[in-house]
DNA sequence: AATCTGAACGCAAACGCTTGCGCAACAACG
DNA sequence: CGTTGTTGCGCAAGCGTTTGCGTTCAGATT
């Protein structure tokens, strides 16, 4: 059988509290016994049991994650990251992988958390019901996605910032038919798509170019809807000469796309994306960097530390640096335009 | 306060034990009185304790998931595949990401998951004292990478072949100076790199074509590593026509270091990859397919059937198919050659 | 010398569940 | 009508910790 702290006690000659007071480093124990302790629990390979030790103390040292995909690259990131900073702290990280409906919504009905962590991370957008859910389990909570949210410690970017970098650029090279490929579609209560696009408007307007709703084109934050869009927007009668993907992945797809319309970049269309995905530079692709994995670790720390000192006042908000790194997917349009 | 089994047993006007028995679908409750207190606990919003349940029954319903990196895409693929099987079966994933050696260290040496775990999903190659830790748990074991292992249920691919066919390819499309990008200095114990360089060499072999040592670059398994390599190979005195990277991040390193040269793909060099990354397709990488998500998920099913019917004869090994796929980077040699 | 003070430790009661066992009540049997 | 099974349920003993409180005892204080 696997030894228990009264057989640790037994060893040493003590009782079960001297000993789970002594490991724990709890005051109370002498010097000598502690060390002696010590010495017999690491001979006998000692481990408390978690179970036991949260029934009768109520704290888990486990905080929960909850992700859409883990697989994508952002979310595996994040969640990499602050994986690592949690369980330097001593916690272990409960996973739970939300991507389909039905485990989500298995999993806000039954709420398998409750009890069993001291914090959760979320890295998905919760509509109002699953953020009651979330805040009924009455322990402190974190997100790196999306605006702020009553009762959320909530590390982001600002979004208009880096868009209005991204497009900047390009109308500073000269461009005035400029694209765009957003994520319209995602679920709601989500700014990002939204802040982003607003930031696009805004450059626009303010280099004076009148805007074309037929230069924008949703997708969906992934590869093959990047394709899609740009091959959209390729369609249209005034195609543009450049580009702002809101994502990586959809500039990739976007890349694709022009390739097999024998479209050269930058020369024929330029493209820029956000997110600096751990490809672009492989790829060379012109990018909004933003630090996914700071992100990841800093949410963890606002959690650490809001279990250490429940009442101290720390920032609901904090917004990580992000900057526009050039590669090779940008340049002036051609003097002919493309086709 | 949260409410416990007893506060439903009351609701319920019944004994805590019949609504243990009644929630978990345990014989010895009538079907009516079954009903009423699922009703009531649903009323009540009640969930059991985790902590309480595990301690008590000894099951933990908790699996833990060990990985390097869960970043790296290879990885999160995995996961995020052996996680939804996990959790839709009632099972909950304890992530632990091992990427430091510090954060491995720190497992193996207080193996957090001792009672806490039902069973561990390894998607690392751990060292004999690493792999006796896993041992003492005593709990079902599976692993999706590396060998066939005493102890481990191991799902994977059939390197050899699976090599074979993406050299042969280089082969039947007439190369004869064919470069190969391994990753010779990963962990020990890990077969991967040995099985698909004996591959290259068996298939060189048999056409018949010479083994040149200067055509062999150690490219780590990462993007930086394969672009190094390829620096190498192309730094060489006769460099190869076509090369065969044992993974698709190393080829993606490789295709960005002959950018750099000025070198096309495919009309210079041929590259062919191994694993079907995500964004392989992006690419136009040809490689060899493994299903990386379809592996995670036989895992974590083989755990599951292990912990239903301890006793049952399941394989210890399970070998995945695996396929090339041709995309746009593999083409017969130019007539010149490279430079 | 009598009293007071901490420090160091043990006792025992939780924590919320599971499960073997016992005990009714009732049906079926000879 | 007594006996033997079944079925449905409650009792109570754990599971392995943590923690408030009580006890002991050495040393400091009157």
């Amino acid at each position: 059988m696997t030894v228990s702290i009264t057989d640790v006690a037994r060893a040493a000659g003590v009782s079960a509290s001297t000993v789970s007071r002594a490991l724990r480093g709890r005051p109370g124990v002498s010097d000598e016994v502690r060390a002696q302790i010590a010495a017999v629990a690491a001979e006998l390979g000692y481990t408390a049991s978690r179970s036991a030790s949260s029934l009768a103390s109520g704290r888990t040292y486990t905080i929960g994650v909850v992700a859409p995909y883990i697989g994508r690259w952002f979310f595996g990131t994040v969640l990499d990251a602050a994986e690592q900073i949690l369980s330097a702290a001593g916690y272990d990280v409960l996973l739970y992988n939300l991507g389909s409906p039905e485990a989500r919504k298995r999993f806000f009905t039954k709420l398998p958390v409750r009890k069993r962590v001291d914090a959760v991370l979320s890295l998905l957008i919760p509509d109002p019901e699953e953020t009651d859910a979330l805040l009924s389990l009455g322990v402190p909570l974190a997100t790196t996605v999306g605006g702020a949210r009553d009762g959320f410690v909530v590390v982001g970017i600002d979004d208009r910032a880096g868009a209005e970098s991204a497009v900047r650029h390009l109308v500073n090279l000269g461009h005035r038919r400029i694209g765009m490929i957003s994520g319209a579609s995602g679920p709601l209560h989500w700014t990002t798509p939204i802040d982003r696009r607003q930031a696009y408007l805004d450059v626009l307007a303010d280099a004076g170019i009148p805007h074309d709703p037929a230069l924008e084109a949703d997708g969906g934050y992934t590869v093959e809807g990047g394709e899609q869009a740009m091959t959209e927007l390729l369609a249209g009668s005034r195609p543009p000469t450049a580009v702002f993907a809101q994502s990586d992945e959809m500039a990739m797809g976007a890349l694709r796309a022009l390739r097999r319309h024998r479209l050269r970049v930058p020369d024929d269309v330029s493209v820029v994306g956000f997110d600096d995905h751990e490809l672009a530079e492989v790829i060379g692709l012109t990018t909004v960097a933003q630090p996914v994995a700071g992100q990841g670790a800093e949410a963890a720390r606002l959690l650490l530390r809001r279990l250490d000192e429940p009442d101290a006042e720390l920032p609901g908000h904090v917004q990580m640096p992000i900057r526009l790194v050039l590669r090779e997917t940008t340049a002036p349009p051609s003097p002919r335009g493309p086709q």
